[in-house]
DNA sequence: AGGATCGTTGACAGCGCTACCAGCAACGAC
DNA sequence: GTCGTTGCTGGTAGCGCTGTCAACGATCCT
């Protein structure tokens, strides 16, 4: 027969067009934007495409409509479990849609990001998800320059290059620090590792808190650059009571590390919380199951994954949010490491969500 | 000037060639096979390609040489810490090489992952990892007639499809066993969930172990499809707890449930490692920390990954290895939970891996 | 010396798809 | 009846690159 085939034995849109009696570029307007076509020929030319298993060329495509259908995501660690929530909710969303995720790990360095970005923005994505609001001037640019939909996402800020969906590290460490002076706390430690961004923004906002309220005091903050782990919690905690052995409360910028302060506490005989109350933040799954359990600051990563991914999808094809900037907020979860009185005897661990004692919340 | 350039004001090969004083194909070549070139010629083609700010346009290349310098991944989880560790590894190895990773989450069915591997071979890619070899036949089928480098990650097996990296999740487990023999353990639990592939050897290996000891006893092992979580952990612990009150030992088929039965044991007051023995499986990085520090099956994620990727780039460019299947072993991790005498006192907490106490080695 | 071989280069012809524009029928407004 | 207008369809002409083959001079071997 007069139909040829290509080397590889591979069905192309050609054959699915003489199957179904129509031209070639009728049969590729079906897998566009099949409503311009008349109810009988986009029959057709499914029935067409499905007989023959017709997979389109994603090269061929990509190489004559002068775009890409992939999603650059910028990521500054792969291991944080903070992210791969985040990762989850962005690839759930893009499946079963159109756009493939081309994932890329910066390591929390700037220029790292610059780099990657040159490399993302060379290929004409169709959209982009980058972390935070501290790119460098260049990205910037680049960023404002490129033509597709950008989200930035784990926090908000004032200026977005684009869309814009997280929640404010700082007035979630204010509120962290409130309910601990509820509690009665005063002299409130601050255990930071990896000093991030928003680290940096979550200890501003303890600053902040404490100043307010005449307590603020520089001993009582120890952080590091090196990445964190639940071993540093105890190791900086350690280093924290040498210095300021008097101390009611600590705050840890993340889980790994209340949870190593939690250990170090149980290793030094420290009754928690009566001598000293713990909070921690993103309330990984652990804190509710510790003992005592662990109060934490509730961070909705999964959600900020997936919404980050659906706006920009709905952006790309042309239906911007009506609000670009999204605040998804936060909890305090309060539990046992930073109660006033802490319940007596074992207790069974909260089994279920609904057991959860939320307060403080501040969705918007 | 007679040099037409794209719409975009893209930079072309032609572009370069024409400054670089060569054909197009010279050029190209330049980017393909460099050592093609006479050292005259390439330096023209790499001095022109810098100066203009040349880009290769990777859809044309895909289009024009009918393959994609894409590297498709297939895993189970993107919440699993395990997983973020061997992704990691992949990332990291084909960082600098001109492969681009494209990921995607199976969610432990192995539906979902023929369904995905239909869609990635449909676009040729340049090689696969795919996670256990526990695949549909189809898939396997898929995988066998792919004409693509393909590497079977996170477990060794009898049948490669192409090449293979991971260990024996069997034999970690009865070494994990043997060791709480060691220690005088008998009447030892089995708390898994999830019980995906790999955990289910880890659980055929436990009773393989118990029943050698003549020690087997159906009602000591737990096991739930649920997915793995600390809380989960205890919950098991404690339905093993209630049927069979006088183990001595427990072993989980991940650390995460290891963390949970300590927690546990603190709420239920049970002295560990003194009434029970604890062991996880993967060695994350809270086990030395805890408080008793917990023993743990290492595993080595991070090189399973890096391993993959580089091997596959290798085989990829031709190069096959002389070893397609690779052993990359464990270790048996022994610390507190498991020791016959628990050290006296408090113990700072193992702060450098020198100090951890490595025993059972199965570096083949 | 003649032929074979090697290293280097270029011409040509697509890869499979879509942007752009043109055509054509059906329809309604003036 | 003429002129748009709308809805649908098709032809043409690439998108930017590389596979294949052929050509060329230089070198090597018998």
């Amino acid at each position: 027969m007069g139909r040829k085939r290509t080397k590889s034995g591979k069905i192309r849109l050609a054959e699915v067009a003489e199957l179904a009696g129509v031209s070639p570029i009728t049969a590729s307007r079906f897998f566009r934007n099949p409503e311009a076509l008349s109810v009988a020929k986009r029959t057709r030319v499914e029935s067409a495409a499905r007989e023959l298993g017709y997979v389109p060329n994603l090269a061929a495509r990509a190489l004559a409509s002068q775009r890409t259908e992939v999603i650059g995501v910028l990521i500054p660690s792969l291991t944080n479990n903070v992210f791969s929530d985040v990762l989850r909710g962005i690839y759930d969303a893009s499946e079963g849609s159109r756009y493939s995720i081309q994932l890329s790990n910066t390591r929390y360095s700037i220029l790292q990001e610059e780099k990657l970005l040159r490399l993302f923005l060379a290929q004409k994505p169709a959209g982009l998800i980058v972390t935070g609001i501290d790119q460098t001037t260049e990205s910037r640019a680049m960023l404002e320059a490129a033509d597709c939909p950008i989200v930035q996402i784990m926090e908000i800020g004032p200026s977005p290059i684009d869309m814009m969906i997280g929640f404010s590290h700082y007035d979630a460490a204010r509120a962290a620090i409130a309910h601990l002076f509820d509690q009665g706390r005063r002299r409130i430690g601050f255990v930071g590792a990896r000093m991030d961004p928003r680290v940096q923004r979550r200890l501003d906002g303890y600053v902040a808190a404490m100043k307010d309220a005449g307590l603020f005091d520089q001993r009582l903050t120890v952080t590091t650059a090196t990445p964190t782990s639940v071993t540093l919690g105890g190791a900086l905690f350690a280093d924290l009571l040498a210095r300021e052995p008097d101390i009611d409360a600590v705050f840890c910028a993340n889980d790994d590390l209340a949870l190593g302060v939690l250990f170090e506490c149980r290793r030094r005989e420290i009754a928690v919380p009566e001598q000293i109350a713990i909070v921690g933040f993103n309330d990984l799954e652990f804190m509710a199951s510790s003992v005592p359990t662990l109060t934490s600051v509730r961070t909705n990563r999964y959600e900020m994954g997936s919404t980050a991914a659906a706006m920009l999808i709905e952006a790309i094809e042309g239906k911007r949010p009506e609000q670009p900037v999204l605040d998804l907020g936060f909890t305090v979860i309060e539990r046992q490491s930073s109660q006033m009185q802490r319940p007596a005897g074992p207790r069974p661990p909260e089994w279920s969500a609904a057991v959860q004692n939320d307060s403080v919340t501040n969705d918007p």
